[in-house]
Formats: C-alpha cells, structure tokens, sequence
DNA sequence: CCAAAAGTGTTTCACGTACACCCATGC
DNA sequence: GCATGGGTGTACGTGAAACACTTTTGG
C-alpha cells in the first residue's frame, strides 16, 4: 500500500525531551539508536505522527512505546524544520517536553529492544540530528515556565518535603535560595497543603512532608492569581 | 508529477497572525478566502510549506505573497494538528505571529486577487478553519511575552512618543498604566534614546520622540538584565 | 555526643504605587 | 483664551533580601 501526493510533502515527526529530577539532579531519557542514520548515537525518544492521530497523541504514544511512561506532563514545545535535519529526507519535528515524577513512578530505564536511559542534562553526549538544539529549547522553557507557573511540583513525588522542592528550583534554575525566604515565599501562596506525616529512614530529623493543592491553585488562578517564585 | 510514499502523511501548511497597531487600536489581518472550504469567510493568511524551504521561510513567503508585508518581526507560535481541522484531509499547520509597523510601513491591505484587510482584534468575525483558536493563541503570547521582552516596539514606528508606548502597553495588556509611574520606569531602563525631534502636526503641545535603543538591549542582556514592564 | 538537616523572625532597603498641577501649542 | 495632551516629584507602604541560632534524629 502507498500513498500518492501532487505535490511533495515532508515526512512529520514528534519528539519528547522527558525530564526528571533524582538525587538533585536534572535528568533526561535518551534512548540509543539501533538503526540509520546516527546508528548507536543518542537521541530524543520519538517517531512519526500517523495521519489519524493528534500530534498530543503522537507524543504520549512514542513516549509510551519507547520508554514506558505515560500519563506524565506533557507541553508542546517548539517545531523545528530546518533542510537536512535528517540526512534522508524532509524531516519536520514536532518538539515535545515531558515532566515526569521520577523518584515516585520508577520507570524503567530500559524497554523494548532498545537502550534507554537518564542522562544528567551537564553530561549529554552529542545527540543524533539536530536534538541537541532541541534539548536546549527545553531547558530554556523549563526555566523560563518554572518561575511562573506551578510545573516543578510534576517533577517531585507527591508527597515532598520543601527542601526537596527548594534543591529542585535551585538545580533547575541553577541559583541558590535562602530557606527562610524560600519557604515563606512558597507557603504564603497558600498552596501547600501540611500532611500529617514526615520523611521517613533519613540519618538526620526528619522534615514534613506537603502536598501541592492543584484544586486551589485553579481556583486562584481564575480569580487573577498569579504562581511567581 | 506525484510524489509517493509508504504510509500516508498529513499536509503542513504555515498560518501567521500579523498584528498591527493603529488609532489606539489593537489590529489582525485577515484574508477572505475566494476558495472552497470556507469560501467568503475571513482567515488568517497562510498556505502549504514548501518541502525545499523552511517554516520560517515558508511564514514570510506567504505573508509576501497575500498580503505584501516583508521584514518583520516573524516568531514561531504553536503547531496545532487536531484531526478534522481541515474538513478536505489531514492538515498540520504550524503558526506564526508577526508583529509589523503599522503606521510606518502603510501596509496595502489589498494584495494579490485576494481580500486582505485589518480588523481590530475585538471585531473579528468567525474565521476559517480553527483559525479562532490560533488567534487567541497569539493574543496570549502577545500579551505574556510583551511584558518581559521588548517586543512592543515592533509595532510602533521608529520614532515614537511615550504616550503612543504607553497606550501601546495600555492596549495590549488591556490594563490602565499611571502616566508618571510609566515613565519613570521605562526610562529607568536606559533603552530609550531621546531624540531631538517632536511630533509634528498635533492640535497641542508636541511630544518628544524617542527611538528604542536596539545595541543596548542586546548588551545588557548578555549581562543578565531582563526587560520587564 | 556528633553530624546532618529541619525549622524559625526580624531588620533593612528598594521599588511599586498613588497622587495633582503647570506647560506648550494650535485653533 | 481655551482645549488638548505633555511633562514633572514626592510620600507611603509592601515585599524582597540579608542574616544565625536552636531543634531533632540517627548513628
């Protein structure tokens, strides 16, 4: 079976860069490649968007299929089009970025034939196509959105602790905070919900953990609110 | 002459929402399609990506083509690809906002054999396509981005007053600012290069005109500062 | 008892906000 | 001379930033 066209099209592809967060590190999942071009380098998990599918789908279904994750955090980054982006042919990409709650799902870095795994974003290795471009689009999103918008909260179990939610601003945003300021600052928003329950087999006192209350943060977002750190 | 492939693939087009600001009013241009589907209705302006150019050529070539703008502020926006976009086929269209200077230029709004005209952004009619929730789309990014990057002088003349930038801002943001304040703040910035040339032909007192300082910005970026209104 | 991280208030300073009057120009 | 918008300074309050010590727990 084929399909014919007057004129010539160019082949649409989505890829996801999928962040996560362990140890006090940024990560992202490669996947290596098993085939042409840029056979056994590292690349963005991904593939082709199929004509009766949205391109959300897409991205959630090469996402599933490559590494495992699903209902995740999912943004339509950028669309990248450049000639002789792929060595074959017209390659258009639909960019995706994905949050994922690592410490909490435990994904497994390794499914299907192929050789997945977290990367911290300082050791990348030179990615396959222009996806190093890509990953950095990502980055810079992530950084950017991160400051206004409540999206580090996908990157942490549920249950967190405010150092935990402090490291991961300070690693994503690669600046330090002063924890009285911090943590005045984040529960002055009203948007942490205080469990009754505390960290549990740390060597030291163990902190509260909290709970991000996504139902009153769409409430006050309706009512003019704006999430800044 | 046909072009064939093994599985069947969506259609890419390219979509641009040209903003314009003109008589304190806040304007989209439009095309009124003289094809099926939608004949007669407005849309945006926009058409299908050549396989040998890229989106970003492809947005500026069809903005030449229907409507005469050249050289203008051209800014990728989102890709949208829901199924039944296109009541013909599968179409995936990557859209674009382009900010132009209005009362500068004196853009043609009749082009081609086509329909081109400005509409102020709350006088759109229902459009073509999801071309309403491409718009909408821009308006947002329009008004997010104009806060924190100095983007609102692409719609404004070279040379311009602080009263026009401030209804510029007043506008967009559909938010009053206090005329002192206002000044004070942009001025602060050291962006502004005061001319030595007035409005010419007013009913009253002559404003001085201002010129946005391009090099500069640039420089204090790379040191870390960021625009903000 | 030592190490490691949790938890907690106050002072200072900068910046945002509110606010009213005189000036220049064209008609 | 009047209508229209141009241009200017100060006082106040809020919120960001700086800063150090005590507490709890496990080993």
């Amino acid at each position: 079976m084929s399909f014919t066209y007057q004129y010539a099209r160019p082949a649409l592809t989505v890829d996801c860069v999928v962040f996560g967060f362990d140890e006090g590190e940024l990560k992202v999942m490669l996947i290596q490649r098993d085939l042409p071009p840029f056979e056994g380098k590292w690349a963005l998990p991904g593939g082709f968007v199929r004509v009766d599918e949205t391109l959300d789908d897409a991205a959630r279904r090469e996402l599933e299929e490559e590494t495992g994750i699903s209902k995740v955090f999912l943004e339509q980054l950028y669309t990248v089009g450049d000639l002789g982006r792929d060595p074959r042919e017209r390659v258009v990409s639909v960019a995706y970025y994905a949050l994922v709650k690592l410490s909490d799902y435990r994904i497994r870095p390794t499914t299907d034939a192929r050789n997945a795994a977290w990367f911290g974003v300082s050791d990348v290795p030179k990615l396959a196509f222009d996806h190093d471009k890509i990953l950095a689009l990502a980055l810079q999103r992530l950084q950017g959105k991160v400051r206004y918008q409540p999206i580090g909260f996908e990157l942490l179990p549920p249950k967190f602790t405010l150092s935990q939610l402090q490291h991961l601003y300070e690693t994503v945003l690669e600046q330090k905070f002063d924890k009285r300021n911090f943590r005045k600052k984040i529960l002055s928003m009203g948007l942490l919900i205080e469990l009754d329950e505390i960290e549990q087999d740390v060597a030291h006192r163990a902190a509260r953990l909290y709970r991000f209350d996504e139902r009153k943060y769409q409430q006050l977002k309706k009512r003019g609110f704006n999430f800044e750190l």
